[in-house]
DNA sequence: GTTAGCACTCAAACCGGAAGAGTGCTAACA
DNA sequence: TGTTAGCACTCTTCCGGTTTGAGTGCTAAC
């Protein structure tokens, strides 16, 4: 493929980013950095067509972009354009306070500025930190036969779930299973602790596993909390005002977000870019931009943009790439820092 | 307004719910009950026209009713039915074993079993039991100067909030919290705790006031969440899957649930129903049906249905009053038995 | 290899008439 | 006086035909 034919292409996607309206020769012709005729133009839309990059609605309508064409036009942007510093300085400002702020707190405040620029919906998916440890694990008694067992991990995670016994506990009771808990949970990676793990605990207590086994049944369900990826959603109303889009999709996606994060987690580099109907993702005429974040030198999670397809690609992916740069920075910083202040009772935390 | 006038307007209303076209003098006056002809029909419909029950889309077309049709048409039927036995056997299994449940849990399966049945969207508006008190405060070191904040509720809620202290801890201060909490929260009510009031436990901490503000301050935000009414919204979809709502207000409905609070909490007694875009409500051409549960003698909260304006009233309205019924006794016997399984960290629960 | 010219295609917009549902009014009837 | 049949009228909806215009593919000339 010649670089006049690349040329017409990004000029065709371009245009039909622009205008939502199937692009014609005699248009792409008088573009100022065309130099040929609409029949010259046409020729080469014959072929690009055939190579599976344009598509034609009809036989007498001009020419749009397929999903071939759209990545073709995106991996032409993905190497280009560093941020303008003043453009740089508008999303750092965005983002507000940047330090002192708890990993949460970072993830939200991105996703609320993206969402805001990008007048599209964001998305965040925060990877269960493999690392993390369980630090402490307590036990509150709160009334007749129920107990409440406290979970908090390394990375300020803290996990709540009352249960109910058969019996009171003794102060004996009590006093073993919180050393039961100092000795065999406390300093655990929360990644270990599997359900067949927790079984073999039970198993250990001996004589009290019939009282306290609702009890590790309760963090049995905690731990499994504790392993879940979360995933937080912003801006779904811009989605609702963008009139390419099916609505009725939008909410049917609205409510399973969950099912976003296998998109999400998914292993690639850099960026992503999945449109909709295209695979498994709901919103037809939709895109995903999506890139991930690092902790130190692991993978901590990816933030992403959902939007129409006909997106300002050339201004956002750039964007995502400066806004995932810099929540490795601060996250990686701020784990050395300090522990972090919990959030788990957020109502838009899902997991 | 005479018997036969009251018959026809509910007549077109039934019909119109049912085929959701505007209903002509012919069709009312081949129903089985309707022994006059169609002329004296209209005749009596250009009456209702003129009273405001009815209204016509345009010249040539049937009649539609409108809110005050629909109100004058509800308030017939809610003097009437009884739930028949079997429909009552099969409600009672939908909410499933109802023994033993928490009374979060038995809101939930009930807004869960009347989502299925009516096909439409459910929202319980839980009140904050006024009578709540708080049972406990706890403090837990759980990293450096970082100390979690506990709190129980006496109706088996569980707050947590982690603080940054400006210094660690002695054990002497921990004591001194201890105490004071002891002393002076633990036994209060929930809804005394006011942010006036919090600021005069602090001023009375005397010395450990600079050191322990900030878990003062951790306790004001929890206390604002525990007196915060509770709101489920379930069914969703339904709403979407129903071609006479908006889908854009059915959305913006969903994001912004909270804002309906102020009319399920609203004093009324009975069954009220509310049309969309009549007053505050969004979706257009929806309508929310509700009524209030009890807990022992007071209002605990609210249970309501809401779908599109052509609903089946008629059914819904009994089944609605079952519900808040049977709410009602479950949980007023479940207070007397025992207290709650915490369920504050279920993502569903917004406020 | 590029371009102008031309015939062709097709969607969208427009128009006008016919069909049909339903009304309001009037005059007759019990 | 209330009820009914009849009739003219209104207004939406549907259908088919025509027009318009944008855009194409092909061909022949440059």
């Amino acid at each position: 493929m010649d670089a006049r034919k690349r040329k017409i292409l990004s000029a065709v996607v371009d245009m039909y980013i622009r205008t939502g309206e199937p692009v014609g020769s005699k248009t792409i012709s008088q573009l100022p950095d065309i130099h040929v005729s609409a029949a010259t133009v046409r020729n080469d839309m014959a072929v690009l067509e055939e190579l599976g990059y344009l598509e034609q609605p009809h036989t007498s309508a001009g020419r749009v972009p397929t999903f071939q064409g759209y990545r073709m036009y995106i991996e032409e942007l993905s190497g280009g354009s560093e941020l303008p510093p003043e453009e740089r300085a508008q999303l750092d400002e965005m983002l507000g306070d940047e330090k002192n702020l708890t990993e949460d707190l970072i993830l939200q405040s991105a996703t609320a500025a993206l969402a805001q620029i990008t007048q599209c919906a964001t998305v965040v998916s925060n990877l269960a930190p493999k690392y993390s440890v369980i630090t402490k694990v307590d036990l509150i008694p709160t009334g007749k036969r129920v107990y409440v067992v406290l979970l908090i991990t390394s990375d300020g995670k803290i996990k709540n779930r009352a249960c109910r016994l058969q019996f009171d506990l003794t102060p004996e009771h009590m006093e073993f299973f919180k050393n039961f808990m100092e000795e065999n949970l406390e300093g655990m990676s929360v990644s270990e602790l599997s359900e067949e793990r927790i079984e073999q605990l039970v198993m250990a207590m001996g004589t009290y596993m019939i009282t306290l086994s609702p009890l590790m049944q309760g963090i049995c369900e905690m731990s499994r909390d504790l392993q879940k990826n979360e995933l937080y959603v912003t801006g779904e109303q811009n989605l609702f005002s963008c009139d390419e889009l099916d609505k009725a999709e939008v909410a049917k996606f609205i409510l399973h977000k969950q099912d976003l994060s296998g998109l999400l987690d998914d292993s690639f580099q850099g960026i992503k870019v999945v449109f909709g109907k295209e695979g498994d993702f709901v919103i037809g005429n939709s895109s995903m931009i999506v890139s991930k974040y690092q902790k130190g030198d692991h993978t901590a999670g990816s933030l992403g943009v959902i939007g129409p397809m006909r997106l300002n690609y050339a201004k956002i992916i750039p964007y995502i790439e400066y806004f995932t740069d810099k929540i490795s920075h601060l996250i990686t910083d701020e784990a050395d820092v300090s522990p972090v202040i919990g959030m788990n009772e957020d109502p838009n935390v899902e997991s």
